[in-house]
DNA sequence: CTTATGTCAGTGAAACTGATATTG
DNA sequence: CCAATATCAGTTACACTGACATAA
C-alpha cells in the first residue's frame, strides 16, 4: 500500500455514509405509504421493466434470489405484483405491477425523489453528472453479481 | 417530475447499487476473518478513535444507540473490545480495542482496502478526488443523523 | 426539569446458507 | 449431465420502537 493521493478506502466510507443516510431518509419518505426501501426499490425495478423474472431482479439488487423471493412474495400478497401462471422457457414466472401498485409507486417515487433531489443540490450539472458516471465505474469495478452458492469463478481467497 | 440533464433519481440508485456491491464485496472478503461489514465498521471507528462511546459510535453509523449496542456487545464478547468500568462525566462508558482485535482490524482493513482499491481503479487521480468531495457533499446534504427520537437540530458536531 | 447516556425487551424486514424439484 | 429457474426450510445479524433508570 504505497502513497496514495485520494485514500480509496475514504471513498469506500463515503459511499458507506452516504447509503446510509439515503437509506435512513428513504425510509423516512416511504413510511407513510408503508413501503420499505427494498420494497420500493423493487417496484420501482418492475415499472421500468415489466415482465421481469425474480432471478433477474435480485441480480440486479444484487442479493440472492431467496432474499429478493421474500420481498416479492410480500409484494404480491398486498396485491401489488402479479406474478405470470404459465411458467416461460425456462420455468420462468414473471412479475408486473398491478394498477393499484402503479399509482403507488408514482406516489413513492415523487417523495423519493425529493430526497434525492434535495442530496444532490449543492452540486452543479457538471459535478452531478461526474458523479453518476463515478458510481457506474466503481460498481461495475467490482464486477460479477453473486450467484446462488456454486458457479462462481473462484476468484482469490 | 422535470427533465433535468442529470436526474437525481439515478444518483439514488447509483449509490444504492454501488454500496451494494461494495457491501457484497466487503462481506466476502471479511467474511474468513468471521466478521460482518457492521461490526468490522465498528471495530475500524474504534482504531481510528479509541474510547469513543457507543452513542457516538452509533451517531457516526447513522443507526440507532440501541442497533450499536448489539453489534458493539458482540464484539465485547468475543474479546475483541473493552468496555470501560468507569463512567465517564455523563454516565458513558468507552469502549476500545484489545490487542488481539487491533491484530485481527489490521487484516481486516487489508482485506477491505482490495476491495476499495478495485472498486476506484478505474478512475484517475482526479476522478477519485471528486468522488470524494461529491459523495461527502450528498451525505451532508441530508442532513443531522437520526437521534434516538427526540432531540434533532444539532447542527454543530 | 431537561438532556444524554446505557440498558432491557420485543418486533420485524431482509439477508444468508442449504437442499430439492423442474425444465431446456 | 449440466445450467438456470423456482421453491421450501432454517438461521442470523441487525435494524427498529418503546420504556425505564441514572447522572449531570
Amino acid at each position: 500500500m504505497g502513497s496514495r493521493g485520494s485514500d480509496a478506502t475514504e471513498i469506500g466510507y463515503l459511499v458507506k455514509q452516504a447509503q446510509a443516510v439515503l437509506n435512513a431518509r428513504m425510509g423516512e419518505a416511504l413510511r407513510p405509504l408503508d413501503l420499505t426501501v427494498p420494497q420500493y426499490a423493487c417496484l420501482e425495478q418492475l415499472r421500468r421493466q415489466p415482465g421481469i423474472t425474480s432471478s433477474e431482479l435480485a441480480r440486479r439488487a444484487f442479493v440472492t434470489r431467496q432474499s429478493m423471493n421474500v420481498v416479492l412474495h410480500g409484494l404480491a400478497e398486498r396485491g401489488l405484483v402479479t406474478r405470470s401462471e404459465q411458467p416461460g422457457p425456462r420455468k420462468q414466472i414473471f412479475a408486473e405491477l398491478t394498477d393499484a401498485a402503479r399509482d403507488l409507486v408514482d406516489r413513492a417515487s415523487e417523495r423519493v425523489a425529493g430526497v434525492t433531489t434535495r442530496m444532490t443540490q449543492p452540486l452543479d450539472e457538471a459535478g452531478r453528472a461526474a458523479l453518476i458516471s463515478a458510481l457506474a465505474t466503481c460498481r461495475d469495478a467490482l464486477g460479477t453479481p453473486l450467484g446462488d452458492g456454486r458457479a462462481e469463478e473462484k476468484t482469490d481467497d
